[in-house]
DNA sequence: ACACACTGTTTAGAACGTAAACAGTCCTAG
DNA sequence: CTAGGACTGTTTACGTTCTAAACAGTGTGT
């Protein structure tokens, strides 16, 4: 075959992306990379990526740990082709509605699966993660800028940061949410005793400005901070594009715009923007009532017994 | 002793507070924690955190394995108090300036120790970091937001964010850099690598959006993504400030998110959901319009010297 | 029908973390 | 001042881990 594995890919992501060449000859296979993959993924989201050993997941297949050599290389291979099944693809609803709202399915999406399969956070970060799926996320996130008039370098920049705010908030609530399953604890619980431990060790002089916090209840808060930084990150992208289209920048960066600058001058350009600007708006409060039926809608729904 | 170590304290963390009873009995000691560190530290800065174990540490100091027993409970103490090193403390200068130059000096200041000491993302997440450094660098995050009219919780919302901007810029700046390192080339060098893999890779018709980017040559692309997601979040936070008369407003919580679809059966949610998607067609109309004018107006003046 | 590519298995080895037992050292209670 | 024992660094040992290499059986192409 002339598609024989490049002898830079490193064969794994070869296999993610599908370049595999099943052998003819021999005795048929009684296994598959799926079934292998399926497993360490079922075994890892009840135990963690620890409890993943070549072992244990031909065991829970009822093979010997050799056996599964014949079908991946190595375990970082494993590994990585774990991780692609946990990463998956986002759904169509992340094509949805206007660029805030699709990033912020976006992060949504991804913070879900990082709750789903908190050991992707475990894997160590190896060089080139070019799989298909992290670039159809990649791809999904340069989509939802596509109606802007960014740049493709403003609008990775803005992906990377969607992505690293949804990666952040997996870090910390998935550290969250294990802690509570090992102490098995209630969520408040652990937030208490954390709460107490923090009281005991952050004094006011050695501390002062956690100190004041700690006394302010915030280790007790349940509202969850990472949705608020994005809020506010997103806000700040909004402000970029708005004054992108009146021009300013107050934001000197070295990389961006030579010549769109020049092109705010143009009548018709500064009219087509304001325009553009008035349906923001309109669909900004278009979004706030519906958040706010929706939040009602709730409350109502929740009074009722679930359904499920 | 009254302060002996608290049962619940996971002894490592209790280690790193300083809160350790030397022995005055028995032989005198001929290491001290601190060496001990220091050299894993040492070992994980050249060979990374998978270099580091108890046998490599214990021969860079001349000593026997086991002998580390003496001074750490485990492995994973030791990597506990490696990481409260690494993490050091936040310099003085991240106390000058208005608060938005606070945050950036913090900022910058961990993603330095990020690519000092790449090792410490690789460092699986335990439960609760409650670590004398890292109390710190959240202390000075929040004096950074002090002179501020935000509340605890919205204070704390805004130190995470930087956080993990940093921490994801130190992720994947790392990754480059260690990609350098083990691949002995230069920074462009593994770039142009990377990108000639992408184009070879990432299909128009599967990744439309991602492909248009790399032939945009976004990853050959040197200048830093992330210092500009830095901006837009703090862009956003400044707005935050200007308008902070408005009430809060809740945001939802992310382990709510999943019975949104039972919302949708709800009149009301749907006549707003209605208006929104009037609101956000109409937003593409004026959008395209726009960027129809703004092309047209681009091929006018690129036709003119451009003034940089 | 033969060769041989390929299957899953067995055996083996190197490296890892750490429990347990060991001889030597030095403080401290008697 | 002396004996007990807490403490030192070391040795030995065991269980796990990943994986290279050799093995006997299976099925396909020639």
């Amino acid at each position: 075959m002339s598609e024989t594995t490049d002898p830079d890919l490193p064969r794994g992501i070869a296999l993610a992306w599908g370049i595999a060449a099943d052998p003819q000859r021999g005795p048929k296979r009684e296994m598959s990379v799926e079934r292998i993959v399926d497993a360490a993924v079922e075994l890892a989201d009840a135990e963690g990526l620890a409890a993943v050993s070549m072992a244990a997941v031909a065991s829970r297949l009822g093979y010997t740990p050799m056996s599964l050599y014949r079908y991946v290389t190595a375990k970082d291979d494993l590994v990585l082709l774990m991780q692609e099944e946990a990463t998956g693809l986002p759904s169509e609803a992340t094509r949805d509605g206007d660029w805030r709202r699709r990033l912020e399915s976006l992060y949504r999406e991804q913070v879900q699966r990082y709750m789903r399969h908190p050991w992707v956070l475990d894997v160590p970060i190896s060089g080139s993660p070019a799989t298909p799926h992290s670039a159809a996320w990649m791809d999904a996130g340069l989509h939802a800028l596509a109606d802007t008039p960014l740049d493709f370098n403003e609008r990775l920049s803005i992906v990377l940061l969607v992505t690293g705010c949804a990666r952040w908030a997996g870090i910390v609530l998935a550290g969250y949410a294990r802690a509570e399953r090992e102490g098995r604890l209630r969520g408040d619980e652990i937030a208490q005793r954390e709460d107490a431990l923090f009281r005991q060790l952050i004094t006011a002089d050695a501390y002062p400005d956690l100190r004041a916090a700690i006394e302010a209840g915030v280790f007790l808060d349940e509202s969850d901070p990472f949705s608020f930084g994005l809020d506010r990150s997103l806000d700040g992208v909004a402000a970029y594009l708005a004054a992108a289209a009146e021009g300013r920048h107050d934001v000197p960066r070295p990389w961006e715009w030579s010549d769109d600058a020049a092109i705010v001058d143009d009548k018709r350009v500064r009219e087509a923007r304001k325009r553009v600007r008035e349906a923001e708006k309109a669909l900004r409060d278009a979004r706030r009532q519906e958040r706010q039926a929706a939040r009602e809608a709730h409350e109502r729904v929740a009074r009722r017994p679930a359904s499920t």
